[in-house]
DNA sequence: ATTTCTAGACTGAACATTCAGTCAGGACTC
DNA sequence: GAGTCCTGACTGAATGTTCAGTCTAGAAAT
């Protein structure tokens, strides 16, 4: 994004292989792995790729979107410079795609640990958690710093920008659904679920900015009890810092929003 | 900040003029404009250095911080990319200079505005207005997205990051004393005001990636009602969109929050 | 008043570097 | 031996920075 001519972005999309010169090996453009010529299935260029794609977002992550440069990427695995060319047509290409891979790892983690909860109000919690809290996860590793990349780009790079707007989509809609099942399970307030995920997700991005820039008054463990204690405030159910969260004894239901 | 070398960053803060060649006009590193030779006052140096500085504010929202160049502030001014460095030594120290001085201008209309109106109701509302709604002055137009730069530049130019963090810090104290001289006045209920100015600041920032990146969802106006709706019902004074701030009739004190 | 001097403001033309992307070909595998 | 995977060496373009010198206006000298 920094390079050549004006408005160096990216062409749209799923712009496919080179027409002369190189042989690229596997097309993006979606989750098909189609391991040409070797028989079996993916095989070496798909385990490239994602390599690349993960020492990618690690000098994202170091460096920041603008710095980084294929030639770090490719000494991180220790390959040439040439050979992530040889995957990703463009730098531009293994940067957006890098990022469109974090938020997909992303958001799959976050459908497989809810799924795992019995409560909503757990489930909510979790989320709050995978937000703001640091994560074991190496794949997933604390990366806020990423967020605020993804968001500078998101801004200029209408590839990316449709990423992030997708994202922040599906977002608000895993809020929408967990709040009313939480309703509809007794557990939460009649708020009203829109609102409530437009809400907390804009409170979620900003307690981002604070960890990922280090402030000095907003730690993760206080955002994440600051948020928290939000949602229990207005969901009206149980939730104290040291434990889980707990269900509230007498379901509410059909209360009017705040 | 994406130039030679590893750790590219400025050196310390006001580095001053080179020693040999060059004759340098103007140090920074202060509000003190040393208008030398010349009796009288500021003069050219001082102009040019605020137009460029206006100049690099202006490409820095159109092309973003890590993708403006110097030819491109030089070009909208009409002089030489040379005369650029001859004022600020290197892209680096004006493109940090630039975003202190819209940091620092932007906080002295906050200042001046607010002084301006009589409730602390009002005083509030206008902060949020500043926040998230479209401004008329050019000076401070809308740059959403220079925030978000400037969040990526904190991240890894510590010199940003001070001002940054300074800049988050007199922010949640306007937050702060707004409060409290609401509540001395009877205006606000009791809450914990440290807490709330946690929450808001965030808050805002939150609501500001959204605006900046034009969510379909939210629009400068329903983010500041929404915002607003959350002050007016946590802090327990009457807010209407369509108005201003009117203080509610009885007085709240020393109510518990929540 | 004219000339001379000087310093600051400014520029055009290099310079030096960085870096994405190309290319010709090598190794490895089926 | 054909295709895949991979690399070293290179190039072209962009761009921050330097530099030698011009231009202007006021100060000092005449």
């Amino acid at each position: 994004m920094s390079d050549h001519g004006p408005g160096g972005l990216a062409a749209g999309g799923g712009a496919p292989a080179q027409a002369g010169a190189g042989r690229p090996p596997d097309v993006p453009g979606g989750p098909h792995g189609g391991s040409r010529g070797v028989p079996g299935g993916a095989t070496v260029a798909e385990a490239r790729r994602g390599q690349m794609l993960r020492a990618a977002l690690d000098v994202i992550c170091e460096r920041g979107f603008a710095d980084t440069r294929i030639a770090d990427i490719a000494e991180r695995i220790g390959i040439s410079p040439a050979l992530v060319i040889y995957y990703f047509k463009t730098k531009d290409q293994l940067l957006t795609e890098a990022i469109r891979h974090y938020e997909d790892a992303w958001y799959a983690e976050v459908r497989r640990r809810l799924d795992e909860l019995p409560t909503a109000a757990l489930r909510l919690e979790e989320f709050v958690a995978m937000n703001l809290l640091p994560d074991g996860d190496p794949e997933l590793a604390s990366n806020w710093l990423l967020w605020l990349d993804f968001w500078v780009q998101a801004a200029r790079n209408p590839d990316v920008a449709s990423v992030r707007r997708k994202s922040d989509e599906r977002w608000r809609d895993v809020i929408v659904s967990l709040v009313v099942a939480g309703q509809e399970a007794g557990e939460f307030a009649g708020i009203d679920p829109q609102r409530f995920a437009i809400f907390l997700s804009a409170l979620l991005d900003g307690l981002t900015v604070q960890i990922a820039l280090e402030d000095p008054v907003v730690d993760p463990v206080s955002a994440f009890e600051l948020c928290m204690r939000y949602i229990a405030d207005n969901l009206r159910f149980d939730w104290n810092p040291s434990g889980r969260a707990h269900v509230t004894g007498t379901p509410v239901r059909g209360q009017p929003g705040r």
